[in-house]
This record gives C-alpha cells, structure tokens and sequence, in this order.
DNA sequence: ACTTATCCTACTGATAAAGTAGGATAAAGG
DNA sequence: CCTTTATCCTACTTTATCAGTAGGATAAGT
C-alpha cells in the first residue's frame, strides 16, 4: 500500500495520454477517461510536465501530450518522480554510506535492497507503449470506436 | 520507504532474539541491542508475542524468546503482521474482486501484482536462522563473545 | 514486602496525503 | 479588443497515520 493515489493518478494519466495517441487531451478529457478530482490532476500534470514526461499547450485547443514516445517512458520514471528513492526501507537507498552502526539492523538491510532491485528492475522493463497496447483492445474500442492505432510494441500476452 | 519504523524494529528485535539463541531477552536488553524507545518497543513486542511469532515470560528474569525454531519465521509474517498486505496499492491486494471499472487502471494493475509478488517471494524466503546465521559472526563475536551458536542453516554469502 | 519485569490503555505531537479554492496568464475566435 | 477556454501557480484545509509518552495494573521471583 505504498503506491500513493496521486502517483495511481499520475501513472493513469499517462497511460491515458499513450492510449490517445499524438494529439493532446485538455484535463476535463483525462478527468473523463481516468477517475480523478479535476484540480488536483492540474497539479500532477503540471508536475509530469516540470518532469518533462509531458508537454503542454495553452488556451483553447490546449491540454497536454506525451514529450517522448511512450516505449521510452518506463513506469519506474513516472512512479519514482512521485514516491522519490524506491527503497522500502531508508537505509536501503541506493546512495547510502555504506555501513550502518547497527550490525542487527545491516543484516536484513541486503534483504530490503533485494526487495528494492526487484521492483525497481519490473518497473524499469515496463513502458506505456506495452502498457497502452494491453489496454488498447478493450478500452479503446468501449470508449471511441476507431481511434487510429498508434504503432504499438508487442502485447506480450502477460498472465490474463 | 513504506517499511515503517515499526516493522523495522520488530524485524530487528526478532532478529535479535534469533541471535541470542533459546534464552529470553528483556525489553531492556533488547533496547541494548537494537537502537529502539524501550516504551515503544514494549507495545511492538506485545503484538509479537499476540500473533504467536514470540512467547513471554513475567517477572524477574523474565523476558521473550521466538515461540518458533527461527527457521520457521519468515520475513514475510513479521512484515505482514506490521504492514498488512504486502500489495503496493489497493486494488493488487491478494483477495481483490477480479475487476474494477475503470480499464485504464486496471491494466497498470498487472504490473503492481508483478511488484507484490515478487516482494512477497524475497519475504517468504528469508527465514531468521538464515539472517542470524548471516549477522552471528560480526555482530556475536563484537558483542558478547562465546554465545553458544545455535544450529543454522547455511550461510548463502549474498552479495557481499 | 520489594523489586523486576511484562502487560494494557489512553493520550499527544508531528508529518504527509489528498484534496479545495481562487485567481493569474496565455492563446484562439469573433 | 474582448470573451472564452484552457493551463499555470500558490495557499489553505482536512484527515489519518506514525511515532512515540505516560502511567499504572499484574505477575513472578527473592
């Protein structure tokens, strides 16, 4: 349960914006697609956009789009610019002096880093495009029926 | 950093306990050992010793010791007793109904079950004679030398 | 009895999450 | 210009959890 809503937002939002495709989509269309109070997902896009996950235009016609293609956008960027360091534990960040003076709480420390490395390296090898051509098939097609498909990397098929 | 302090020091008063072998420890020796508030540490010893993971004993001499060979006590239990399920947001848990509304969501949550199982096989392999087994050289030797070493399973030296 | 320990419950301060609110700025269309 | 529609930006509020303190009741040794 450490995942925080605004990050289970942000990452919704992204994955809304690969779905979309190349045009943008203003705020009350992401609050349409992704189930979010509106002013607050002002904030987390402003945030993905000082991230430089996403770009945006103004006025009329404005909203906001992918800055990169979505195979180049892994879920550990996105999740790591809101939850900060992935280490579940403090001294189990990747940049931490060495050794801790307590021997009984070092011990389990190389666990911790196991646990870090591990969710580190599937958040690391998942990318919206794979993400958005798993949802592609359903979603899409509920929703707006004939949306041109973006070239989408292959749907691995995953676990059902 | 989801690990609270809690867990953390139930972990570390475990693993404590698993290094000192068969005899009990005192709240205060154990506060000697682990770098914890000891009023604190009382209330997380007592919800040990309510889930069965410890047993205690009153009055002088008195104290706790594992109510399991510690090769029997995952990671797993302590942490899970102190964090509840082990899924990093809510619609991973375990026994979840099989579907939420929203698709766009839904299709992240196969990547945060990825994260929540493997999370949970780091946990459930490591047992505390394999940790105790791990800090005993050092930590046993620096503190109070000629501890008669319990039975332990193989030490897998890690990492390093 | 007296000491040493566990046991039990209530209370408190600090911090972060999760939003609300309200306006400033910029671009498009008339 | 002037209005509309959007992003942008900052401050505030509310709620819950974490991380402890405090203080006594109970039980077991000596």
């Amino acid at each position: 349960m450490w995942i925080t809503r605004k990050t289970d937002y942000a990452t919704r939002a992204v994955l809304a914006l690969a779905i979309h495709g190349a045009e943008s989509l203003s705020v009350h269309e992401l609050v349409d697609r992704i189930q979010v109070p509106s002013s607050y997902l002002e904030q987390i896009m402003s945030q993905l956009r000082s991230a430089g996950i996403v770009r945006s235009e103004r006025g009329p016609k404005g909203g906001y789009r992918l800055n990169h293609p979505p195979e180049e956008i892994t879920l550990e960027r996105v999740v790591r610019l809101f939850q900060g360091p992935l280490a579940p534990i403090e001294c189990a960040t990747r940049n931490m002096p060495a050794s801790c003076p307590m021997e009984v709480g070092c011990t389990l420390r190389s666990t911790w880093e196991e646990v870090r490395d591990a969710t580190i390296a599937i958040l690391e090898r998942t990318d919206f495009a794979t993400l958005a051509a798993r949802a592609g098939g359903s979603w899409t097609a509920a929703t707006k029926t004939g949306t041109r498909r973006r070239r989408t990397t292959a749907a691995p098929a995953a676990k059902g």
